[in-house]
DNA sequence: GCATATACGGCACGACCGTTCGCTTTCGGG
DNA sequence: CCCGAAAGCGAACGGTCGTGCCGTATATGC
C-alpha cells in the first residue's frame, strides 16, 4: 500500500515533473539527467528513478505535462472566444504572450523537444510528433471553421494556414530565445494578425 | 614542423569538421562526442581531441563550417540574381530547397544549434547568436534594397520582413524534420512568396 | 498491535564522457 | 645525415551517466 494518499502522490509527482520540464527546457530532454533533477528535488537518484522506471519514461511524462501546460495557458483562455477567426486570434494572442513569458526558463518546451528529437527515432520522437500533430489539428479545425463562416478568404486552405501560424510561432520562439529582444514578439504577432486579416485578400495560406 | 603540407592538413580538418557537423545535426552539438566522431573517422579519441584542443573549440569550428556551407548553398547561388526582391526570392527558393535536402542528415544545423544553446550562456551561444544576426542582417539589407527600389510596399520594415522570412524558414524546417512531409516545404515556400508579393498590399512585414 | 506493501536512501556496477600523459612514427631543415 | 618538431596512438585519469540491488522506515488494512 502507498504510504501516502493517492492524491498526495499525484501532487508530488506533478511537482517533480514541473521541475523536470523546467530543467529540460534549458538543457534539453536528453540533457535532463536523473542526478541533476534529484538534486534539485533534494532526493536520491534511486528514489527518483524508481518513480518513473527509466529515463525515457521520465521524458515522456515530462512531455505530457508540458503539452498539458501549453494547452492550459494558450488554448484554454482562448476557448471562450467564438469559434473561428476570433478564436484563432485569441490563440495567437495567448501564444505570443506564452512565448514572451514561458512557464519554463528555456522557452517553449515543445519546440525544444521537437528540434532535439526530430532526427532520433524512438518513443520520445513519436510522442512529440503526436503532440504536435494534435495541436496542429486544433488550429486546422479552427481555421476550417473560420473559412466556413466566411471570415477568411474562400480559397484558404485550413491546413496551410495552421502550418503557417505554427511556423511563425516556432520561428518567433527561436528568435526571442536567442536574442531576448521583445521586438521579435511584436513582429511575430504582426505576422500572425496579417495572416488572419479578414477581407478577400488571399494571403500566405493559399494552396 | 608539420609532417604534411598545410593544405593537406586543412583538407583533413575540413573533412573532419564536415563529419562533425553531420553528426551534430542529428544528436546536437552537445550530444556530439569526441569518441563517436573519432570512431566515425577511424581515429583515436586523443588524436582527434589534440586537433581542436577542447570539445568547445570543436563545437565552434563545426558551427563555423556549417555557417559557411549554408552560405554556399543558400546565398551564393542567389547572389547572381539582381539585388532586392528578386534576390530575396532566389534566396527563399534556395533556402526551401536546402531544407528539403539538407547537406546533413539532421536538418538545418543552425536551427538545431540555436534551439539547443539559446538558454545556455557561453561562447557557443554567443557564436550562434552572432552567426544568426549576421545572416538576418543580409536578409534585412536585401529587403531594404527592395523597398528602396519600390519592389515592396513603401511602409515595409526591412527588419520585420527579414524576421518573418527567417521565422517561416525555421518553422518549416521544424515541421519538415518532424513529419518528413514534403507539403511543409510547399507551404513554407508559398508563405514566403506571399510575403514577397509585389504590389501595394501591405503584408505581414509592416512595423 | 502487527504484518505487509511500498517508497525511498545508500551503494555499486559497467559504460562512456572529456582530458591528459607518455610513446612512437614520420617528416623537414640544418 | 641526423636531429627535433609535431601528429597521432594507446592507456589511463576522475567524473558522471542510467540502472539495478538491498536495507529500511513508514503508513495503512487487518
Amino acid at each position: 500500500m502507498p504510504r501516502r494518499s493517492a492524491s498526495a502522490v499525484d501532487a508530488d509527482r506533478a511537482r517533480t515533473l514541473r521541475e523536470a520540464v523546467d530543467l529540460a527546457s534549458v538543457v534539453g530532454l536528453e540533457g535532463l539527467t536523473i542526478g541533476s533533477l534529484a538534486e534539485r528535488l533534494q532526493m536520491s537518484k534511486s528514489g527518483l528513478a524508481g518513480r518513473f522506471g527509466s529515463k525515457e519514461q521520465l521524458q515522456l511524462a515530462a512531455l505530457d505535462l508540458a503539452a498539458e501546460m501549453f494547452a492550459n495557458v494558450v488554448y484554454d483562455p482562448a476557448a471562450s472566444a467564438p469559434a473561428g477567426r476570433r478564436r484563432l486570434l485569441a490563440i495567437c494572442d495567448r501564444w505570443i504572450a506564452f512565448l514572451g513569458e514561458p512557464c519554463f526558463r528555456g522557452g517553449c518546451f515543445l519546440t525544444t523537444a521537437s528540434v532535439e528529437f526530430d532526427a532520433r527515432p524512438g518513443p520520445v520522437r513519436d510522442a512529440v510528433r503526436a503532440t504536435m500533430r494534435r495541436w496542429l489539428r486544433v488550429l486546422e479545425d479552427e481555421a476550417a471553421t473560420a473559412v466556413r463562416q466566411g471570415e477568411l478568404p474562400a480559397g484558404t486552405d485550413p491546413a496551410a494556414l495552421a502550418f503557417t501560424i505554427n511556423a511563425l510561432a516556432v520561428g518567433t520562439n527561436c528568435d526571442f530565445q536567442l536574442h531576448r529582444d521583445a521586438s521579435a514578439l511584436a513582429r511575430g504577432r504582426s505576422a500572425m494578425e496579417a495572416l488572419l486579416a479578414p477581407g478577400p485578400a488571399p494571403l500566405a495560406a493559399a494552396a
